[in-house]
DNA sequence: TCTGGGGTCCTAGGACCC
DNA sequence: TCTGGGGTCCTAGGACCC
């Protein structure tokens, strides 16, 4: 059996645990540049707060029933995430726990699961809690997909559930399939929801008696084939045994307002770069390309706001390099090649791919000494950085006024992860 | 006026090779 | 001049996830 453990409007019960006042009241969290709302509690739901809606759509309802409003602070939640996974390796061992995003993991339950699902479900749900202040949703079935079902459906309905669903028996199974909206199944997106409803396909149930073939055919290939089986019972996502390292590293931000200027644009590049590289550093890779994009400020044609074009260019280095400053300066000639005088832009990206694993450390020997500095100098900014203050050390095209910089206006502090902002008992 | 920031996998098609 | 039938590798783009 599998279980799906997911954390209850996450963002939200992190900035709760602080402000317990807040408890039983509407809480909204923001994306950067407080742009849009990406966590939100069952009473701002309530409310008619939409999720990842934008922001100021909400406003008004949110002013009107004084919903608390949050910044994203992704110290504090990164921090509370490795809390919650920890309790769950603690309670069924680390091999058995697959660490799904920064509030979710699948649990393999195996032996642990045979006779009494129900009542372990009901154990992690309240063992994370007292260990965490955390509440989260269990989901339990034998494939990962009817466990992200069971979750769905737990919930749905928290009042009935107490927040966890077993699906056990196919007769469960069944049940539950042909109470949910086939878009609510993990793996089908708007596209293939809108797809499925046009062929009269509406419940879980009825794509569950379609045939593999067909779903070769029409949904995806090979990943629509994974889904009717994962349907059926059958396993066919397996548990990721891992955290392996990153394929890709990306830093990419929309300006707090709209940049006209090139220098500012370089200043935004530089310093995600900086970001990027300290990302590459952290899982001792080294990146081998670089990409680099702007987002002008024209609304889209297709009035699709998320995918709107965006104008970049890479480049590939001769050797790969974690180091920053090797970094920035092909990004920066990227970002000269690539901006048009007059123009506005709202974003900016930078992307490292062809990661490989950063051997300089062996190489240092037969490397000139100037390689060996570069070394030595990352390891002491990613330190500084890392216990003092961000940017406390940055490369100076990062630039110090920072036109650019994205709004954050909700900030809670980083209670666990700075000693000045710790949490206060007097 | 104001709409995030990461990631993954898969497929199709082109370039190139023998 | 005629020209088959494989392979591989890479990239762009589409779909999905949180």
């Amino acid at each position: 059996m599998k279980a799906i453990v997911d954390c209850n409007s996450f963002y939200c019960s992190c900035e709760r645990l602080f402000e317990p006042q807040l408890d039983q009241k509407p809480v909204v969290v923001l994306s950067n540049n407080d742009g849009c709302i990406i966590s939100r509690t069952d009473e701002a739901k309530a409310l008619g707060v939409g999720m990842a809606g934008p922001y100021f759509k909400a406003k008004n309802v949110i002013e009107q029933n004084s919903v608390s409003v949050f910044s994203s602070n992704y110290n504090l939640y990164g921090d509370l995430s490795r809390r919650v996974m920890q309790t769950l390796k603690e309670m069924v061992g680390e091999n058995n726990v697959e660490v799904y995003s920064v509030d979710e993991a699948f649990l393999s339950l195996g032996e642990f699961a045979n006779s009494n699902s129900d009542q372990l479900a009901m154990d992690i749900r309240k063992t994370v809690e007292r260990w965490t202040g955390i509440k989260v949703s269990v989901g339990v079935a034998p494939t990962k997909t009817l466990a992200k079902l069971a979750n769905y459906l737990a919930k749905k309905d928290k009042a009935i559930t107490d927040c966890v669903t077993v699906l056990d028996t196919q007769q469960k199974i069944i049940h539950a399939l042909k109470i949910t909206d086939v878009k609510e199944l993990w793996g089908v997106g708007r596209q293939y929801a809108d797809k499925l409803k046009g062929l009269g396909i509406c419940t879980a149930w009825d794509l569950y008696n379609l045939s593999e073939e067909w779903a070769h055919r029409c949904l995806g290939g090979v990943v629509g084939v994974r889904l009717i089986k994962e349907l059926h019972g059958e396993e066919s996502i397996i548990m990721e045994k891992e955290l392996v390292n990153k394929k890709m590293i990306a830093t990419t931000r929309m300006f707090g307002a709209p940049v006209a200027s090139l220098n500012d644009i370089k200043e935004a590049v530089a310093t995600y770069t900086s970001r990027a590289a300290e990302k590459l550093r952290r899982q001792q890779s080294a990146a081998s390309v670089i990409n680099v994009f702007v987002v002008p400020k024209e609304p889209s044609q297709t009035g699709r706001f998320r995918h709107g074009p965006s104008i970049g260019s890479h480049s590939i280095l001769s050797t790969p390099s974690a180091l920053t400053q090797d970094l920035i300066k092909p990004a920066l000639q990227i970002a000269e090649r690539i901006y048009e005088q007059g123009r506005s832009y709202k974003k900016a990206g930078v992307i490292l791919s062809g990661l490989v694993p950063d051997n300089s450390i062996q190489a240092n020997l037969f490397e000139p000494p100037s390689k060996n500095m570069g070394r030595y100098l990352m390891e002491m900014m990613d330190n500084i950085n890392f216990s003092m203050r961000n940017d406390v050390v940055k490369f100076a095209s990062s630039g110090t006024k920072r036109n650019w910089k994205m709004r954050q206006e909700f900030h809670s502090p980083r209670y666990t992860t700075r000693w000045e902002e710790l949490y206060e008992v007097h």
